[in-house]
DNA sequence: TCATCCAGTTAACAACTGTTCTCCAGAATG
DNA sequence: CATTCTGGAGAACAGTTGTTAACTGGATGA
């Protein structure tokens, strides 16, 4: 099924690609609530009223991000939880992703990490809605594991919620060790596994 | 040590107060990054000029409204966590503690949630540090509980981080049943009550 | 009582904002 | 080829922003 795309909306896709970057450039230093529309049609280079060719408004492009930085990653998670190994395996593996992701996709993360609680409703109910179905896809990965035997939907759906939180609360610790030394890095690799592993050994211990 | 303010302290610290109330109140719907100076002054009803004899900048205002928001809260915190009583007991105590607060000061629950990643550093660095101050407190409560022996100063650090982390996870979701039928906030009550539980067993199986 | 202080005011500045309307060049369509 | 469609440009709108300077009137302290 590839179609080559018009010359047309190749180019119009290319500007709104263009958008999207410019704006998370500037959301580096500030939140969407006081990015101006102005502002991100002068980083590309374009005139202003060019924005209303491809968003209504500002929230609408923060909603357009969201899906740009989560919803490619449900696969991702998905393979690396369900992957074999024991605990400690699964908990490096779970760790270096989220490592790697930082390193790769800063913007986009600390763009998550910012606006999850941010000052745009539109856009706290997106990425609402991205996490709950990382939490379920967890849950249903969480499902599969013999461990899991005995286990209340409801207890599973928690656990499942206390691991993205995890990855979360990991990979913001990560963005702040961005421009640091190797040694910080190290750190807070060291505290998130501990992290892992206790709640790991909570869930093991969980039926009594 | 009752010294009566003079009329002309008095008057200052009671517009510098209510400054901070109404930027409180603006910030409900938007960040910080985008709260004008203007917009507070015009809340409060006094000539926007006024603001800079209270308050350099808005990140200024920022910064006094985390000290507003968590500086009162050191020792609720160590009766709370130090309190006796078995495990469940004391994780009811403190997610009643958090329940109470979200209700009596959601405004300044909000704001610590969202600019805790937000787009002003100073006031980023303002929430880390007193988070930090309370991970500490929590660490030094634990080290006293008998459970405690034989474990690691930075394990213990470690599982008051994720205790801190818990409380202001568990705070945003009380913050969003704000305005919802009853049986909502008894649902975040039971999640993070497993939450903590599981963690409190990890707790307990962690020396192997 | 009188000089000093200082929280708050008024006025003005250039720069910026989102949004509307009109227009155009060039791709798409037949 | 001629027509329609459309992404982007341009100009103008009223309103907003942070910051400066000079000023006022009532509290303060000798």
């Amino acid at each position: 099924m590839s179609h080559t795309l018009g010359i047309r909306q190749a180019q119009k896709q290319k500007t709104r690609q263009a958008l999207l970057d410019a704006a998370l450039g500037l959301l580096e230093e500030q939140s969407l609530s006081s990015l101006g529309l102005r502002e991100v049609t002068r980083a590309v280079g374009v005139a202003p009223t060019a924005f209303y060719r491809h968003f209504r408004s500002i929230a609408d492009l923060g909603v357009a991000l969201v899906d740009e930085a989560l919803g490619s990653l449900h696969p991702m998670v998905r393979t690396t939880v369900s992957a074999a190994g024991d605990g400690d395996e699964r908990i490096a593996r779970a760790i270096g992703l989220i490592a790697r992701h930082v390193q790769t996709h800063p913007a986009h993360v600390r763009f998550v990490a910012r606006e999850r609680h941010g000052g745009v409703q539109p856009v706290r109910e997106a990425i609402r809605d991205q996490l709950a179905r990382f939490a379920e896809e967890v849950k249903a990965e969480l499902a599969e594991d013999p461990e899991a035997a005995g286990w209340h939907d409801d207890d599973l759906l928690m656990l499942a919620h206390l691991y993205v939180d995890q990855m979360i609360s990991t990979a913001s610790l990560f963005l702040e060790t961005l421009e640091a030394p190797d040694a910080e890095r190290e750190r807070v690799t060291q505290a998130a596994t501990r992290r892992l592993r206790l709640i790991g050994i909570g869930r093991l211990h969980w039926r009594d």
